[in-house]
DNA sequence: GATACTCCTCCCCC
DNA sequence: AGGGGGAGGAGTA
């Protein structure tokens, strides 16, 4: 039983761009329908034009998890700055930043450090088959991610059997802190940028690039301007900033950093994605 | 506070 | 086919 959505003409959305560009990692495309799971949910979904056809979920999450309560046309024009975001932006306008389980963002991005896409995928579908809640759909079958308490209950050695390499003693670390602290979100969402960053870095496994993702995707801090090898590469060569040939120091990547904030502003982090979107 | 090294897996190239 | 090197961030000394 499918549903349908109808965006409207000042309702901009890519959903391949969304789901391609490197924010999520249990998404897949087959025959034009993707397929993923996400807060317990197994959605299937497919964009013709402007049209949606859906199942897995009802209108209010699809369009909180997609973000599609933004006026995106607004949030673009706030940081198209100069011809190369403008470039960006119009190549690849309808990409918009996913409403993260905070939780399921945070594994995701511990996971995310020293790795490519395929290998995020990897760690995060075999910890999930391990040990998250099976979802039966008309569509198939599909495995949550796990749960913090779930992940703090199996040994290390069992996350380390999910190809999770040294991130094993983060996952259990975190995941245990995580679990005993069930205010730790709201702490999180409650404070702002500067202070939830500091809070969150106290973690296990999350450092300056982890925190900003998480801050961005889990948390709607819109702000935060995450810098990895990438976006490093990108500043330097279209803005000046930063060394692309060294290794990204603390205080250089603080640099790069703020500079993205204070040029770009409040959306920051849009103006983050489309430029890596772009790289 | 800044630097160098290690941690682990994947992937590409020879 | 097997081995070496590079890519990717956080933690530690």
């Amino acid at each position: 039983m499918s549903r349908i959505f109808l965006l409207d003409d000042n309702t901009p959305f890519s959903l391949s761009e969304t789901l391609s560009c490197g924010q999520v990692f249990r998404w897949h495309e087959e025959n034009g329908w993707w397929q993923g799971v996400c807060q317990g949910r197994l959605i299937r979904i497919r964009q013709i034009g402007n049209r949606l056809e859906y199942s897995g979920c009802d209108e209010t999450f699809l369009v909180y998890y997609f973000h599609l309560d933004a006026d995106l046309n607004s949030i673009l024009d706030s940081v198209n700055k100069d011809e190369y975001i403008n470039a960006a932006i119009e190549k690849h306008r309808g990409l918009r930043i996913i409403r993260q389980d905070p939780w399921e963002c945070l594994l995701t991005y511990i996971c995310a450090q020293n790795a490519n896409i395929p290998f995020i995928e990897r760690m995060l579908s075999n910890m999930s088959e391990m040990s998250g809640e099976v979802i039966k759909t008309e569509s198939g079958t599909a495995h949550a991610y796990p749960t913090s308490e779930k992940l703090s209950l199996v040994c290390e050695t069992d996350v380390s059997g999910c190809s999770t390499g040294y991130r094993s003693s983060y996952i259990c670390s975190t995941a245990y802190e995580i679990f005993s602290d069930k205010m730790w979100a709201d702490k999180i969402y409650k404070a702002d940028y500067e202070s939830a960053r500091k809070e969150i870095m106290r973690y296990k496994g999350i450092g300056r690039k982890v925190a900003d993702c998480i801050l961005l995707f889990g948390f709607q801090k819109y702000e935060s301007f995450p810098v990895d090898r990438w976006v490093d590469r990108i500043m330097h060569k279209y803005y000046g900033v930063g060394d692309s040939e060294k290794p990204l120091s603390g205080g250089e990547y603080e640099k790069i950093r703020k500079f993205g904030q204070e040029y770009f502003g409040r959306y920051a982090g849009y103006a983050q994605e489309y430029l890596f979107a772009d790289r």
